[in-house]
RNA sequence: UACCCCGUGGUGUAAUUGGCAACACAUCUGGUUUUGGUCCAGACGUUUCAGGUUCAAGUCCUGGCGGGGUAACCA
């Protein structure tokens, strides 16, 4: 190791997100050597972009600190979840970039040291066996004004609590009948810590353990407990927790272990005209409203990888937005953007026309065709070309033309200039339309000593550059131009929320005419149609004709004006 | 009317932990460009309020105002 270090090799001093300074600052003290988060889904739905940034959150850490992040099912509530979603979970986590190695993990792994954390706070005098209905319990619990009372069995000796907690086991009685419940404070200010439920009886299979078990550890119960067996050092979850970080440290403290986690909360994403809520997505899904999890308008990690998002982008969103613990809400801008700058770089260009409008060039014969060659992709020098075929017949734009242009329009007008692109500049002659008064074709002439990007000395410069495809050499498709969801921004506030789904989310396009190289692409490649956005040729849809999803437009600044 | 958390340009964040408020995006202006894309340059614009501590407060203290969360045998 060289001992001198010059300046410019020094590392850049980034600025760090508050859990940045905590995790520093335990390093520093010694509380931890390694830094080892988890990422502790529930088996009951499947991730969307919210998951997305606490992946972000733990695997980026781990990653960043050289650590380890763990993959933990979080699988104590039987009734609720199901294998199928384990293995969804686990490909979008992969497809998303971040890898558990050996280290998966289920909650139900750890059921049976649970239990005997369960007998050692009840050894300790720290829980008891309580027989209290729910209604009942609830009411002894009292209120924010209203200190609770404590319940009759809460002086249970220990050894009884003991004994029934192995009955409950065993399956001597009724679910809802009987809990084990901490013995803490029932007139502590914070309500969790009014002698809360640690185990409870189910009688649903469990996914993984089948009947093996009826009782199972409540969220606070288990999770620190697991934290602390799969030696976490820093537990990281969103901000409802705050008011459960009492009872985790409780908990933990009382437990035979030796390092004890941490937690520490985040706030969770918000992203405008979306909604990030597992029981609402649950409810467009069920209700028909999109056609299934995998929805390209639905921020669903299935739907956003449909759609075309790359896992670079959605990465580098999470990046974007960082970590506080202020509650905000992202512009859905900023997820677009973040593909636009990772597609940009990487995404071959090709034509296509949407909404096609016939013009014919005049000055090229019938079956002549005009070979133009095509840069791929501008930004990549590699990128190579390819060839166009320029014919007589050509389609563009409609709204690239204009009869009663304003000024600054710089596409085709009557007796205007337009170049095509990677073509020869275009004069409009002439101007057909039906008797409803409706243009239905151009008749143009192209000038030779454009082509190449040439332009004729003593002529003006055309500002103008159309896309285009040939009548005859393109092919059709299907076009789906994806709009947001929602039409308000925050349609979480809403009431009927449900009223507020935008009719036009999926406009389909069936009169796309595209270059016939896109044939030959395969479900899931992304292309920038040059001047439309960037489209993905949709995977789960038939491939004759093929369909391509929009997945963000091109930032343009001549529409925004308008 | 309980408890917890949070308030920095339009938006999202930063400020070496008490030392000249900065970055990105957006917006506006100009330049480059065979995508009204990309890229480059410049401009605009910020500490919720009132007290207090201090030579010095975005940062610490008290209070107000505003926002979010919490009363499941869900996670």
């Amino acid at each position: 190791m060289s001992e001198t270090p010059e300046k410019e090799t020094e590392a850049p001093r980034v600025s760090r997100n508050f859990i940045e300074v905590e995790i520093d600052r335990d390093l520093a003290q010694g509380r931890t050597k390694v830094v080892h988060t988890r990422f502790p889904p529930e088996p009951n739905g499947y991730l969307h972009l919210g998951h997305a940034k606490a992946l972000c959150v733990s695997f980026g850490l781990a990653r960043q600190y050289e650590g380890l992040c763990n993959l933990r099912f979080d699988d104590t509530n039987p009734s609720k979840e199901e294998d199928r979603y384990v293995n969804a979970i686990q490909k979008d986590v992969r497809w998303l970039g971040f890898d558990w190695q050996d280290r998966l993990y289920f909650a139900s792994d750890f059921f049976e040291e649970l239990y005997g954390f369960a007998q050692h706070l009840i050894e300790g005098g720290h829980a008891y066996v309580d027989d209290l209905g729910v209604e009942e319990m609830r009411a002894q619990r009292g209120g924010p004004n209203l200190v609770g009372t404590n319940s009759p069995n809460r002086d249970r000796p220990n050894q009884e609590s003991m004994d029934l907690f192995g009955r409950m086991r065993a399956g001597e009685f009724e679910p809802g009948s009987v809990v084990l419940r901490a013995k803490i404070d029932m007139a502590h200010a914070n309500l969790l810590m009014r002698d809360p439920v640690l185990y409870r009886i189910q009688d649903s299979a469990h996914h993984r353990t089948g009947r093996d078990w009826c009782i199972y550890p409540t969220y606070d119960m288990a999770h620190g407990q697991c934290d602390a067996l799969e030696e976490i050092s820093h537990s990281l979850c969103s901000l409802e927790f705050e008011n459960h970080r009492p009872l985790y440290d409780w908990l933990v403290e009382r437990l035979p272990i030796q390092n004890p986690p941490r937690q520490i909360e985040f706030s969770r994403l918000s992203l405008t005209y979306t909604l990030l809520s597992k029981r609402r997505l649950v409810e467009l899904v069920e209700g028909g409203h999109v056609d299934g999890w995998d929805d390209p308008r639905l921020p669903t990690l299935q739907g956003l990888r449909r759609r075309g998002y790359t896992p670079e982008s959605v990465r580098n969103f999470c990046a974007r937005i960082g970590v506080t613990k202020v509650s905000s809400t992202a512009e859905l801008f900023w997820l677009e953007d973040a593909l636009r700058e990772d597609q940009n770089r990487r995404a071959p260009r090709r034509l296509g026309v949407l909404d096609p409008l016939k013009v014919t060039i005049r000055t090229i014969d019938e079956g002549q065709s005009v070979v133009c060659q095509a840069v791929n992709n501008p930004e990549d020098a590699d990128g190579g070309t390819r060839d166009l075929e320029l014919t007589r017949r050509i389609l563009i734009e409609r709204n690239d033309f204009l009869e009663d242009a304003p000024r600054k329009f710089f596409r085709l007008r009557p007796e205007g200039r337009v170049r095509l692109r990677y073509g020869p500049i275009l004069t409009c002659e002439e101007v057909i339309k039906d008797e409803s008064g409706q243009v239905v074709e151009l008749v143009c002439s192209h000038d030779e000593r454009t082509f190449g990007g040439a332009s004729v000395e003593g002529q003006k410069r055309v500002k103008g550059i159309i896309h285009w495809v040939s009548a005859d050499k393109s092919v059709a498709a299907e076009v789906h131009l994806l709009e947001p969801l929602f039409m308000s921004e925050n349609p979480g506030a809403l009431e009927d929320w449900l009223g507020d789904l935008n009719p036009d989310s999926r406009r389909v396009i069936s009169t796309a005419r595209l270059e016939a190289s896109l044939l030959a692409s395969s479900p899931g490649e992304t292309f920038q149609f040059e001047r439309l956005g960037y489209f993905t040729r949709d995977a789960s849809s038939p491939s004759d004709p093929p369909v391509f999803l929009r997945t963000v437009t091109l930032r343009d600044r001549w529409s925004k004006k308008g």
